[in-house]
DNA sequence: TGTACATCAGTGAACGCGCGTTCACTGATGTAC
DNA sequence: TGTACATCAGTGAACGCGCGTTCACTGATGTAC
């Protein structure tokens, strides 16, 4: 590898460092070039060495947000091969949710309301793929039936504000279950409005009617 | 009410109209005075006798988003008043998507990632509970074990291209569990970074672990 | 009903700023012989 | 090992554009007497 080689794999990795610090602080769809060059010291011009324009750029981030997402849930699952279902989803859910909270705002990219002029290329869809299918795999070893338990008795902890608000003496069992189903109403719309079921679900009205009738079981005073 | 009154009202709803389209568009981030100003064929500077600066703008958009959602919830949990909780709540989670997918760049505007830049007011509060306040209501009339009967079998129709991405015979009604525990887990995470938990639950961290502990129950093989 | 004054909507020019992208160029690095 | 040529990184000026906001102004509408 020469040193021209290797100066220019880190400019690009520095290139899309400040990028993604960019993007904490004013959003992808205010993402700037010619920030970019000004942090990096350099002519705005010189980015276009790297990448042929800004929303080339944007899928570099993307790509790399969901791999290394993909390689947490991935590192997940595995870390808890042979543990029972519910188990295993728990851990995957915590990797999941850690890693989103370490990078809101990467997160914001992929999951959040898609960046207005900006079209996802193709190149991005398997990336995506790999998260939703370290999930998959948990069911290949579960046997059916596995994860019936009640849950552990709450510790009273989490709600008293919710409490305070709602001025009733509702139990947590019954607080989470509510709230579950409310996430995943609104997880549910979130993912169909910004493009996480394009082409999986056939009919999606018919497929939001028996989510919200799971859900409104799992509501259910 | 005189005429200048009449006319300021009604112009300050054009702007409005116009912004909206424009949302549609170019997103929350780019709203643009200026293009408003020439949809609408006026100075860029008479906008200002109207609302105050661009962030009060997308203010105004913002609560009547929430009021006019929150209109559509009520509605439909008034329409199911003496049905059964399951019922009530599966009519409320349709109106909710039914506004959602309608307006689906409003709905960005309320519940995707926050614009960089801007500050929500309390000024939005407060329309925003009433949407809480509508599911909330639901539980006033309900009786404990109201919803205990099983679903309706699955019709088959929803899922052929996710069996044949999988490549397997898993059933609907698992299917449908499953998904239901993702969008949750993503609906969890969406609220918590896009700010929507704040000021509501105390402890996230053991929030997220029993929410995700029903999550696993329902996904569960 | 008529007049005098105050209020307000709308204008157009201007300020100062930032943006993505192109282009001809210089000088350093790499490669073939 | 040395030379000749090709490749490539980086520069700085320029193009053409859009933005939010301010300001002094004109002319219409509203109000108090």
């Amino acid at each position: 590898m020469t040193a021209r080689a290797r100066a220019r794999a880190e400019l690009t990795e520095e290139i899309k460092r400040s990028a993604r610090a960019q993007l904490a602080e004013v959003g992808a769809s205010s993402l700037s070039v010619r920030a970019i060059a000004r942090d990096l010291g350099m002519a705005s011009s010189a980015v276009y060495r790297y990448f042929p324009g800004r929303d080339e750029l944007l899928t570099a981030l993307i790509v790399d947000g969901y791999g290394e997402l993909a390689d947490v849930a991935e590192a997940a699952v595995d870390s808890t091969e042979g543990l029972e279902f519910a188990d295993r989803f728990l851990g995957l859910a915590r990797a999941i949710r850690g890693w989103a909270v370490a990078h809101p705002h990467r997160y914001a990219l992929l999951y959040g309301s898609p960046v207005p002029g900006y079209a996802a290329p193709d190149d991005t869809i398997a990336p995506a793929g790999r998260i939703v299918a370290a999930f998959i795999s948990l069911y290949a070893d579960a046997a059916p039936g596995e994860a019936a338990g009640d849950l552990a008795p709450a510790d009273e902890l989490a709600f008293t504000r919710i409490r305070d608000a709602l001025g009733s003496e509702a139990d947590d069992e019954l607080l989470t279950r509510g709230i579950a189903a409310w996430t995943q109403l609104f997880g549910h719309i979130s993912f169909e409005l910004f493009g996480q079921f394009t082409n999986t679900v056939d009919d999606l009205d018919a497929f939001f009617d028996r989510l919200m009738m799971v859900a409104a079981r799992t509501a259910a005073p």
